[in-house]
DNA sequence: ACCGATCGCTAATACGCATTAGCGGCAGCG
DNA sequence: CGCTGCCGCTAATGCGTATTAGCGATCGGT
């Protein structure tokens, strides 16, 4: 661990142009108040020497000095580039990195954080948090009590999909789930489903909790529309509960329990969607083999990953005023999975 | 831009103990080196300060004093995330974060790198560079000069992929494509190969170059081995070269343009491999349609992301000695478009 | 009882930059 | 000629931490 070698500073421009580290820094900093003024033959020499040298300001004490950096960090309550959720983080990091580009920010990812009772922490003995002027927060579940202290600690962050407040309103650029699945749901009584089931994964994400909003409100004039969990049964179990119920159509959380479920109905003697309507509630976080299109809608995955960071930026500079909360329309996919009831084939 | 909240800093926590800010630093560092002693109950008077207020130094400051702060950077030619080389980056991000995560490094992403004349610049005026205790380089083609000023600088860093010296030895990690390439080119020629043609993209780039030179070593015992450029020709008029020329493999720089032959030849009435053999020389670096198994190699990207940030933590303490420059090997695909030669039914 | 050696801690300084009060010089004005 | 005001710049200080020299106190030895 020896030193790195010492590199040229403001103090050696400053002796090299002729004039005091300050006027370095003045001219540096392109600062051209009222009260400071930078004779301009004097700053072209100062602009010479940096050029000759190539210096370029040492981040760290820029940082300590000003309190800014120009660096988002960008934390993720799970590995950011596992396979697993390759699908999942990987648009929002898209862009996330586009919108810093265009700002000219660096992103720094908080890969150190420690693993603590199964899931990541951003507070740790040694977190670099601060080096960062904000930070961007990925996960499908946040703790609700590290938002709380950022809220308390008045470090800016943008969470990225909707949160509950946690000691206060939490920003956040999310999708608005319950908006598409009302839509979903309506367009299914619109078709003449009459029972509905919605197969959720029992998670608390608030994400989890604005679909059955959302199915919840679309399903005001339906004879039955109930909620089971998936993780309870396996697809052919479910499958026969939705027959027993007499469910035409099932609204599912999990895009991978979705192609289950569908297989598992054909496999039971259903057409789809005659016999089974199958909607989904979200796009693939995880490679699964299928052919068919399902009936669901998009997340606009990388538009908020840009506009998270956009948020952000003006929460740094205090610029953001109420508007620290957006929710970002989801697209509804016309797939093949959701049709009129009634026109099942039961071979059993 | 506004400063940001004052935050809780070691005075304050010594203050709270009752010692000195220095007493605070060295139990935090957990220093007990010979010459600098902390009575135990002090030791434990402070961290129980310190878990209290749930202090963490500031990274900033800690960098300036020490000049160290385990975070690593990560420099992309291209942006890191985007779809078109998405593909490309991510195994390498994956093994980078993997390390990383394992030695408690963050990671710095240097987004902010301006674009100048077509690719984007290590060294510009506002670089956050020297913010990183070193860096990772990821890029097809790197430019010399910039290896040579981060020589120049001894800032230490490591290249993904072998690069040619550039005012003293790169540390890199890379792909043995050379050896891969040779064994491939030996393959075919077992099988009976005479004729045979390399097709590349005419770019200068090391891993381009090791190729070639692979071919070249490998068919040192063929009646013709000759090397020619993709982009001047269609895939159709490619093909009719390969013809006229007798050629009975291809051995293929880019992925896509290897199916690209593959389906041209098949056009033609060649059978693949009987009439036409193909060999592809690397992963698909953009998602190519095709359900063929290509005859070729696997480049380890993975390992080659883990192994870059482990020599790097090495060349920055120091402990690397010479063996800063790897080159990991490549597993051959024994895919369905090498074969004999002389099977061709040719329709025209 | 005196001296040297440890022990436990602190004061002081450096790290490189941003910021501000203020200094010397000069011009303009009366 | 003296005063005011502006111009161009610098000295000084702070940011929060790591590091080191060294101080007072205690202790062991003779």
């Amino acid at each position: 661990m020896t030193p790195p070698p010492r590199r040229v500073t403001q103090r050696d421009i400053a002796r090299m142009a002729g004039v005091s580290q300050a006027t370095v820094s003045l001219v540096l900093n392109n600062r051209t108040d009222a009260d400071v003024r930078i004779a301009p033959e004097t700053r072209d020499r100062v602009l010479q020497v940096i050029a000759e040298t190539g210096y370029a300001a040492d981040p760290a004490a820029r940082r300590l000095a000003s309190g800014f950096n120009r660096i988002i960090g960008v934390f993720t309550y799970e590995p950011a580039f596992p396979s697993g959720s390759r699908d999942f983080f990987h648009p929002f990091l898209l862009g996330i990195e586009e919108y810093a580009e265009r700002v000219g920010c660096d992103l720094l990812l908080f890969t150190s954080a420690p693993v603590v009772d199964g899931r990541r922490r951003i507070f740790h003995q040694d977190n670099r948090l601060r080096l960062a002027d904000g930070c961007i927060l990925l996960g499908r579940e946040i703790d609700g009590a590290e938002l709380l202290r950022l809220n308390r600690d008045r470090f800016p962050y943008v969470a990225v999909g909707r949160r509950d407040d946690a000691g206060g309103p939490v920003p956040y650029v999310g999708a608005d789930y319950a908006s598409a699945v009302h839509r979903l749901a309506e367009r299914a009584l619109d078709l003449g489903h009459r029972r509905l089931t919605y197969v959720g994964m029992g998670t608390a994400a608030e994400s989890s909790h604005d679909r059955r909003r959302g199915f919840h409100a679309g399903t005001a004039g339906a004879e039955s529309a109930r909620q089971i969990t998936a993780t309870a049964l396996t697809a052919d179990a479910t499958v026969d509960d939705l027959r027993a119920d007499g469910s035409t159509v099932v609204f599912v959380e999990d895009f991978a329990t979705a192609v289950a479920l569908e297989s598992a109905a054909r496999r039971s003697g259903l057409t789809v969607p005659g016999g089974l309507s199958v909607v989904t509630l979200g796009d693939p976080t995880v490679p699964v083999p299928t052919d068919i299109t399902f009936t669901g809608f998009r997340i606009p995955r990388e538009e908020m990953g840009r506009q998270a960071v956009e948020v952000l930026t003006g929460v740094i500079d205090g610029s953001a005023g109420g508007l620290q909360q957006r929710l970002l329309p989801c697209e509804l996919v016309e797939g093949d999975t959701l049709g009129v009831p009634g026109s099942a084939v039961d071979r059993r």
